[in-house]
DNA sequence: TTACTCATGTCAGGAGTTTGACATAGGAGC
DNA sequence: GCTCCTATGTCAAACTCCTGACATGAGTAA
């Protein structure tokens, strides 16, 4: 059966295939960030929300949720939540257009700065099982499987 | 700064880290396979379920859980819907402990086996997207990541 | 101007998932 | 025997997220 060329069917054992995989680190990495971020009073896409506000001020609700694989109306409770708990801003409304930028407030910044340490500590854990040469090849392919289904 | 050692610093641009990379190539497959099962009348847990159950037949609720990574309250609903629509049968009592084992049903094997197909597809193209020679490679890394978070 | 298209924000409803809790069954150790 | 400890199944409530839908604003072209 093995003839040197390139087996194209997916294995019969779910678990050694690629989707399978990926949804276990997926899932693995979900679950350590949630409980780490537990401990600061943040949800994983509120983390993520403020992450993002951090390096590109004054992003809206629609493009957050892009950045953040969610849904608009997703994003849109995430924000409500982070405005009510005074973390964010958000103007009622704008000259041109309907977006409505947001912008992180100074209690903002330091919950962010709080929370970013244990999650920066994760992401290093999981960076440091791969071989520091492989990375940037791991991160490639990661895009690459994304670019194929049309993320 | 750049000296030959390994940067130890999560990159401060997110979309950079190698959990936003990961989470993005998982929910676009995620994305990608919900559309796609939708056709068939299933959702991707219910799915992920019936793969398990036709290679594994008599896992216990429990132990589909854990393979599908959710919480056992959810693969009980999951397990409740599929029942309801005859694509498994578990028994109401058992003689040894409180696992009930849950195994397919004629049409639930046919389901299977129809809804394979697709996400068959989708699996291989996203394996196809990564060099061959890597696969392996990657493989063991995404393992290798999820075991280091514990997994 | 007008009509069309597209992106955005938002509301309503429902489906899926989680946390928390409780009762039951088996095994290990005393 | 008895007591922990663990694992399992299940219920209830809350939360999250999504689908579907609608209205608004901007740009484009007839």
């Amino acid at each position: 059966m093995s003839n040197g060329i390139t087996d194209r069917t997916p294995p019969a054992d779910v678990t050694e295939r690629l989707g399978y995989r990926l949804k276990r680190a997926a899932a693995t990495l979900r679950g350590a960030m949630d409980k780490a971020l537990r401990e600061h009073g943040l949800t994983v896409p509120q983390y993520a929300c403020l992450e993002l506000l951090d390096q590109q001020p004054g992003l809206s609700n629609a493009e957050l949720a892009r950045g953040t694989f969610v849904t608009r109306q997703s994003m849109n409770v995430v924000l409500r939540g982070l405005q009510d708990a005074g973390l964010i801003t958000r103007p009622a409304t704008t000259d041109h257009g309907r977006a409505l930028p947001a912008h992180l407030t100074e209690e903002g910044r330091r919950r962010l700065a709080a929370a970013r340490s244990v999650v920066y500590a994760i992401d290093q854990r999981m960076t440091d099982a791969v071989p520091p040469k492989r990375l940037s090849v791991l991160l490639a392919d990661l895009d690459r499987m994304a670019e194929t289904l049309g993320g």
